[in-house]
RNA sequence: GCGGGGGUUGCCGAGCCAGGUUAAAGGUACCAGACUUAAGAUCUGGUUCCGUAGGGAUUCGGGGGUUCAAAUCCCCUCCCCCGCACCA
């Protein structure tokens, strides 16, 4: 028989509710507990709930462990997603459409609202609301009375402030920046909105375009190996492509068509003429380093729609190149740049490697380029120009710097692929000017922070690694965006502020929010903010009403403040949780910055990632109805640890549920038992107290899977060996004796059941609320007596499975008395310096001790304890236990460790 | 490439940092037995190989080394996953 957890949680549910049990006061010893607000565009599934359940568990367990815990929670609504979504719904694109009225019927809601979704703040409002929901079901211990958006009016004035003050201090930039972009759409393109952008990434490969003279003109050939530039033999254009000439910065250059249009993106470019390609062919050119003189000829192979559809030829170290020339009768001198290992790679060797026959093995050239690349970056060395002996990997950066310093070349960007929109666009790249940036690349900025994560508290250890080198790598950030949702700039009204800069320290409005409200809000500015925060803002002249309420939030932002633990999952190292650590930095004093840092796997489901396609996203509320909120959380707890990834297997969610029946029928059963346990049963305490006391250690390095497992797995394994061997009744009785400490300790991980089991065993109040439960252990002595039992027990299965024989009787040989003292002498000797002095005996007695340790634990009187369990292995094994102490059949016998013979 | 994490017994997954209690937790799957009209559920035992006495042999991606002793420490090598930015 089940139990109804529908019902169990609705009814705590409720009463923590009434008791607003999760909503604490200032006083006493706090821990301030955020995971990352969600983002509301839709439903929220299994792999949502696992950050927020780890976070959850720790501040459940913080709470018993005797701290006052605040855990709030936000909604994000800033970026894109959301107003794009509104706006597919507006043009009735029908994807969108139909998976949000599938949303829609999810929560039991007239599919037909879907209409209302066209705006964007009704998405957002929809969808945090029904996040509370899902989330307080899954029993959070959530404070809702903190929550706010980082889309509201209150939200936007701390943004204005904090960017201020980040623009005072000179960490705001501006400069030009390239960016993805649709000239169509007349707008930048994220992952999500290019054509497969998810799966095969776009991103944006800078190529240097060279200046090659031509009387007036300049052929612009790009390049992404401008190391190579000395070995330059010609220029290959396509004599089927069209060319132009375009003015920019005062002089003409001749590129393709198709070039120009992308390039009038990336630079002020104007289109002055047609040009044939005839009249260039075959024409001269200067080379800007050395003024040599060579040659434009024919390369079909020459894309147009990549670069300037101009390419310059390096036939001694590009294999397109050198078969280009091969294909046209050319053969230049080529001319050596590159030498790894005194040798240059030989063009000629590697067509022939690859099996290259001419330009139309397209995927052999590309491989044969890749390797040739690869060979000649990373351990090629320049031998000729002012690079030369230098690793071309060292000084690449370099060398594009100089070129384009010297006038004879300028950066041309590019895609990494050929990538179009959702919509069939073209993707660009298009460079913003005058781009806003926060400036995270400042030494002294850095600098502090890599001093935060000296002192900081992060799990796992090698987290700190992990931000070491973000801090190493990170460079200027652009902040602001033309479209989407979120905080206009304050120092440039046209730009928004883009969703993950404007979520850097927002943790710090949680402890104020609930007083900002009370404010006048018109008079809340950058002085109620600098006073609540510094207190030494001049709020003199505002209402009582908000200089009353200022003084609140600076009690409650000075007690509760700094954060004691973020929790997020691992993509955020690199992004969010570093700019959190530089904002904060920048920001606050120090004693306000954040104290820990940990962060955790992802969900997998049914083995795989997690996608529609594959059918294996499982909605939050679907998981709470069928199988109640205990049992998902009990799930993501023990199925691995925080930092792995979980795999979500309905098979053996199955299971989860038949054991958590199990848990709770047990201790509803021990409840009504009468009678006190057997003296030989109560091992099993002695075991609940140990595993209850480490847990607690467990719990608090969130190793919360160890904890789990031990509590509850491992515990349920004793509970049925104690069954099996002494029988229902007897093990209600010894169960009877923890119920409660048991179901406290499992609190933090199934807080419904544990409320459950504890009102049933008579306690008062919350369960979760009371304080993390201890069993004092007295039996400790009798676990070691059950572990002898059980070790003899376990030789005895392995006798009778390999004799094949049913015994009547086993004789038990107890180890003579020497080889006790010996042990007795070995735990304060030095066993090694008592092998050398021992006889053979002796010696073979000694080696067994080193190599079974657990010897050391053994109990000293193996007869009386056989004595003590005589009748129940008699009904187990349904043998006689005889004791001998002939020293013919106890040769063999050690402490702990008996020889037996059955017969 | 850079950085991080992995490769364990049918599968998932502990153990590795602090070498011996480890043929290696736990779960799952499978086999046998009990219960049952039967199935399911549940319970019991088993699941590398050999062995009619608790033993032995081999095993933790591959190779080598340190050690009385290595899944655990060191070196080399192969393979896999994740992050690398404007995207929430």
């Amino acid at each position: 028989m089940g139990y109804d957890f529908n019902a169990i949680e609705e009814k705590w549910l409720r009463r923590w509710k009434e008791g607003k049990a999760f909503e604490p006061k200032i006083g006493g010893k706090k821990f301030l507990l955020t995971v990352p607000w969600p983002y509301c565009n839709g439903a929220l599934h299994i792999g949502h709930g696992r950050t927020y359940t780890v976070g959850d568990i720790v501040s459940r367990y913080r709470r018993m462990a005797g701290f006052n815990v605040l855990y709030p929670m936000g909604f994000h609504i800033s970026g894109t997603p959301i107003l794009a979504f509104s706006k597919k719904i507006e043009h009735g694109d029908p994807a969108t459409v139909n998976l949000y009225r599938s949303y829609l019927e999810l929560y039991g809601d007239d599919p037909s609202r879907v209409s209302e979704f066209s705006v964007p703040s009704n998405i957002a409002s929809y969808f945090s609301e029904k996040i509370i929901n899902d989330f307080t079901n899954m029993g959070f211990s959530i404070d809702w009375t903190r929550k706010f958006t980082s889309g509201e009016p209150i939200y936007n004035k701390f943004i204005g402030w904090q960017f201020r003050i980040l623009q005072e201090k000179g960490l705001i930039k501006r400069g030009d920046y390239p960016i993805l972009y649709s000239a169509e759409e007349g707008n930048p393109v994220g992952e999500d909105d290019i054509l497969e952008g998810d799966t095969d990434k776009v991103s944006i490969t800078q190529f240097t375009g060279v200046f090659f003279y031509a009387g007036d003109d300049i052929l612009l050939a790009s390049t992404v190996r401008p190391e190579t530039l000395d070995g330059v033999t010609n220029i290959f254009i396509n004599p089927d492509a069209e060319y132009c000439r375009i003015r920019m910065d005062g002089k003409n250059f001749i590129v393709s068509k198709r070039a120009f249009e992308k390039l009038k993106y990336q630079r002020d470019a104007e289109f002055v003429s047609d040009v044939s390609v005839k009249d260039f062919l075959h024409r001269s050119v200067k080379e800007p380093l050395n003024s040599r003189e060579i040659p434009i000829l024919p390369g079909k192979f020459v894309d147009p729609a990549i670069g300037t559809g101009v390419d310059y030829s390096v036939p001694a170290h590009s294999i397109w190149d050198h078969v280009g020339l091969m294909e046209i009768g050319e053969r230049p001198e080529y001319i050596r740049v590159i030498e790894i290992d005194g040798q240059p790679m030989d063009m000629e060797a590697i067509r022939k490697k690859f099996g290259i026959s001419g330009l139309g093995d397209r995927e052999k050239l590309v491989d044969a380029t890749k390797y040739v690349y690869e060979q000649e970056y990373y351990h090629g060395r320049l031998v000729r120009g002012k690079y030369s002996g230098s690793v071309v990997k060292d000084v690449k950066d370099e060398i594009v710097e100089s070129l384009v310093r010297s006038g004879i070349a300028i950066p041309v960007y590019e895609t990494s692929r050929k990538a179009e929109t959702r919509e069939g666009n073209p993707v660009i790249v298009a460079v913003i000017k005058n781009q806003w940036f926060i400036d995270y690349s400042i030494e002294e900025w850095k600098e502090k922070v890599r001093g935060l994560l000296e002192r900081m508290d992060l799990r796992p250890e090698n987290l700190k690694n992990q931000f070491v080198q973000t801090v190493e790598w990170i460079k200027e950030r652009p902040c602001a965006r033309k479209r989407g949702l979120g905080t206009r700039l304050p120092m440039d009204e046209d730009w928004v502020i883009e969703s993950l800069s404007d979520s850097t320290i927002y943790t710090v409005v949680y402890t104020i929010i609930p007083f900002l409200r009370k404010m006048i809000f018109e008079e809340i500015d950058d002085d109620v903010f600098n006073q609540i925060f510094f207190g030494k803002g001049d709020v003199s002249r505002k209402s009582e009403t908000t200089r009353n309420a200022i003084e609140e939030a600076r009690r409650e932002f000075l007690f509760w403040y700094p954060v004691d633990l973020r929790h997020t999952s691992y993509p955020h190292i690199s992004n969010h949780l570093t700019f959190y650590l530089f904002n904060h930095v920048a920001i606050f004093p120090p004693e306000e910055w954040p104290v820990g840092i940990s962060t955790g796997g992802m969900v997998i489901s049914e083995g795989q990632k997690m996608s529609k396609s594959k059918g294996n996203v499982y909605p939050l509320l679907t998981i709470k109805r069928k199988y109640g909120a205990d049992l998902f959380r009990m799930y993501l707890a023990s199925n691995a640890d925080v930092w792995y990834d979980v795999d979500w297997r309905t098979s053996e969610v199955e299971n989860y549920s038949k054991k958590l029946e199990k848990f709770f029928s047990l201790l509803d059963e021990a409840r009504g038992v009468q009678g006190m346990p057997e003296d030989r049963d109560l091992w099993i305490v002695s075991r609940m107290a140990e595993r209850i006391e480490k847990s607690s250690r467990n719990y608090e390095m969130m190793k919360i899977r160890e904890a789990t497992v031990d509590l509850f797995f491992n515990a349920l394994n004793d509970i049925r060996d104690l069954e099996s061997f002494a029988g229902r009744e007897r093990t209600l009785r010894a169960v009877k004796m923890f119920g409660v400490q048991w179901a406290l300790s499992l609190s933090p991980v199934i807080p419904f059941l544990a409320e459950e089991i504890f009102s049933m065993y008579g306690g008062k109040g919350f369960a979760s609320l009371q304080p993390y439960p201890s069993i004092e252990n007295i039996y400790k002595e009798h676990e070691k007596e059950w572990e002898f039992i059980e070790s003899v027990i376990d030789d005895f299965r392995g006798i009778t499975k390999v004799s094949n024989i049913k015994p009547k009787r086993m004789t038990v040989g107890i180890a003579e008395e020497w080889k006790w003292n010996l042990l007795e002498e070995s735990k304060r000797k030095d066993i090694r310096e008592m092998i050398k002095e021992a006889d053979q005996e002796k010696r073979d007695f000694l080696i067994a001790l080193i190599k079974k340790k657990d010897l050391k634990q053994s109990v000293r009187d193996e007869e009386g304890v056989l004595n003590k369990y005589r009748d129940d292995l008699k009904n187990y094994l349904g043998i006689e236990v005889v004791i001998s102490r002939d020293p013919n059949f106890t040769r063999k016998s050690l402490p702990g460790r008996p020889s037996l013979r059955l017969d």
